[in-house]
DNA sequence: GCCGTTTTCGGCCCGACTGTTTTCAGTCG
């Protein structure tokens, strides 16, 4: 296992994982195996670069880091070498390290095929397991057989796709694809209730895999049921307690069936994360309780398998009385990711400060300052598809009480200075128009843009456009690979813009097609602070950005955001609901949130002044 | 090796599934 100066945390993650994996096989002490193999789920997981962490000497910050291993990684990150590790690795063969990345290949496993296969160094090692596969050999080995030779040939095509990373869904696809099934679900009586579970449930921006619960008291015809939905392309695996199909659509639905008296465990089960779960159960553990998928336990009562729903186990119908009876407050599932939550519960049970946080909820957003209409004025890039007057009539049905329009702006290339004043004043009139003549109905128009950021940090409207609008959306739209200083300077310099109100999608991210772009987040974020200016959680399916992770930093900090759609057409405005199930994901209050105010306050803050007595009435 | 309002020593999450097994080891979530 060879590392190098600049690791990311994937590859750290892995430099990890593969030392576990070698102290595993040398037969090292089970719990030191353990600490690296959690250790490098933390690194995974972590919100921040470790780098970054490791040039402000934090990297104890990372839970299941201790000093051992921020020793290393401090070796690690000065000489881009691990003496320890390569003491570890010795004596293994390399072709080890490739193997455990394939799915249903562990350290063990790795281990033995490298060493009889006689498979030793990384360069081509998976393709030569490939051949041993197909040409029978790894069925003749001890221990293994017919079918684990035709499962690592499965897993190595899986791996060779990158089924792991790739091809997952943004988090509103999935959300949708689950409905529909759920609502399936729901068509006979048999269903009691029915929830999404896992990373969906939680709200993650990405989904592997859908996962859907029922309470039902007939398990064989729920999940008779659910094998006879009409868009199944396969059906994966049946079993007593759920199934799993494969959709038309290529993508895998896993369903777990429960009774109603155990239903409540079952759901706090496979919500997950794994990491609050193992971290639940070590303080459970301490109250001599042992949690599972069906109930909570004295630690005393071993009992075997068959024993399980005797009266000894404590079974739970919903989530609420779970968690209290571990002494703690209800844990949203937002938030079970193992990063606080359960120590803030705890505390909130007590009644001490520091509980959890009231999360901001949809019904809280007042409106949505980043929409593109149709208007004609000749935009860079991505113009809106439907009229004002629709999107303004989809907002009212939303219950909102504004909305912004913030189009591009007109091309610069494409336009004299004057032709872009004209098309800018076109705008200003339409809008005032508009708000002019909704005489009685409480509902206002804000007149804004969204604004290209340069590569050097000015903005792409002539001086004299400012004037015209009641505030700017500034973005990033072009040149993404700056680097991270010139990138900072380059935002920190619109901002510092008067007009300029929000950052759009402070990353760039574009979900499974590109990374965003770096940025000092300790200087954007004080800037943000110090001069009042909001970034955006763009709600938009493959951007959800901010990350949640940042909505965090922000929310620690006391900067302010903004939930917007970034819609294109009336029905994209409903998406506003994926915005805010990140900034729940990033432990974000009401008054975190710039768009829960109502009309007046918002058009103070924006500091467009009060309107005049001609617009409002 | 990590971690701590019951501990700086002495613990460390739980169960299912699979495949290969005569009683279990490895992997996964």
């Amino acid at each position: 296992m060879k590392t190098t100066k600049k690791m990311n945390n994937q590859e750290i993650s892995r430099l990890l994982k593969a030392v576990s994996g070698a102290y595993e096989v040398k037969k090292e002490n089970q719990f030191k195996v353990a600490a690296y193999d959690k250790a490098a789920v933390a690194v995974e997981h972590a919100t921040s670069e470790l780098k970054d962490l490791w040039d402000d000497k934090k990297l104890e910050e990372i839970p299941s880091v201790g000093k051992s291993i921020a020793a290393h990684l401090d070796e690690l990150f000065r000489t881009g070498k691990v003496k320890h590790f390569e003491q570890v690795f010795k004596g293994l063969p390399e072709a080890m390290f490739e193997f455990i990345n394939i799915p249903g290949i562990g350290p063990k496993s790795a281990y033995k095929l490298a060493i009889i296969l006689k498979i030793t160094v990384a360069k081509q090692a998976i393709r030569k397991l490939l051949l041993a596969a197909k040409s029978g050999k790894i069925a003749q080995i001890e221990g293994f057989g017919e079918k684990s030779q035709k499962q690592i040939i499965e897993g190595i095509k899986a791996y060779q796709k990158g089924a792991t990373k790739q091809n997952r869904m943004n988090l509103p696809y999935a959300d949708r694809l689950a409905h529909e099934i759920m609502a399936y679900l729901s068509l006979i009586p048999e269903t009691l209730r029915v929830d999404t579970l896992g990373s969906l449930r939680r709200k993650v921006a990405t989904i592997g895999d859908i996962d859907i619960s029922v309470a039902t008291r007939k398990p064989d015809k729920t999940i008779d049921w659910f094998l006879a939905y009409p868009k199944i392309h396969k059906i994966v695996e049946k079993g007593l307690s759920g199934a799993t199909i494969i959709l038309n659509n290529g993508r895998q639905v896993d369903l777990r069936v429960q009774g109603p008296d155990s239903y409540g465990a079952m759901l706090q089960y496979f919500t997950g994360s794994k990491q609050h779960n193992i971290h639940l159960r070590e303080i459970a553990l301490k109250k001599g309780l042992s949690l599972s998928e069906y109930g909570i336990k004295p630690t005393s009562l071993r009992q075997p398998a068959e024993l399980r729903g005797s009266p000894k186990i404590q079974k739970f119908t919903g989530e609420e009385k779970f968690y209290q009876r571990l002494g703690m407050a209800y844990i949203p599932p937002e938030l079970r990711e193992d990063t606080g939550e359960i120590e803030a519960a705890l505390r909130q049970a007590k009644g001490k400060e520091g509980g959890l946080p009231k999360l901001v909820e949809l019904k809280n957003i007042k409106g949505d300052l980043h929409v593109h209409s149709n208007i004609q004025i000749e935009e860079s890039h991505d113009p809106g598809m439907d009229s004002i007057a629709s999107m303004v009539e989809k907002a009212k049905a939303l219950g909102y009480e504004y909305l912004g329009f913030s189009e591009h702006n007109p091309s610069q290339s494409q336009h004299q200075e004057k032709q872009i004043l004209d098309l800018l004043k076109y705008k200003k009139e339409t809008i005032e128009q508009y708000n002019y003549s909704r005489v009685n109905n409480v509902f206002y128009v804000f007149n804004s843009l969204e604004v290209d950021i340069k590569p050097s940090g000015e903005l792409a409207i002539p001086e004299k456009a400012f004037d015209l609008l009641d505030y700017i959306i500034a973005s990033v739209h072009s040149e993404f690979n700056l680097s991270r200083e010139k990138m900072t300077k380059r935002v920190l310099r619109a901002l510092a813009h008067p007009k300029v109100k929000i950052l759009g999608h402070p990353t760039g991210r574009l979900l499974g097609k590109r990374e965003g772009y770096e940025l000092n987040w300790e200087e954007v974020l004080g800037f943000c602070l110090k001069h009042n200016r909001w970034l955006e959680i763009n709600a938009f399916p493959d951007r959800l950005d901010l990350p949640d992770n940042l909505v965090r930093e922000a929310v620690k900090r006391g900067v302010k955001m903004i939930i917007n759609t970034d819609s294109h057409t009336t029905a994209q405005l409903s998406l506003m609901e994926y915005g805010v199930d990140v900034a729940k994901r990033g432990w974000a209050t009401k008054n975190d949130i710039a768009n829960t105010q109502p009309y007046d306050k918002m058009c103070n803050e924006i500091k467009k002044g009060p309107p005049s007595l001609t617009s409002r009435l």
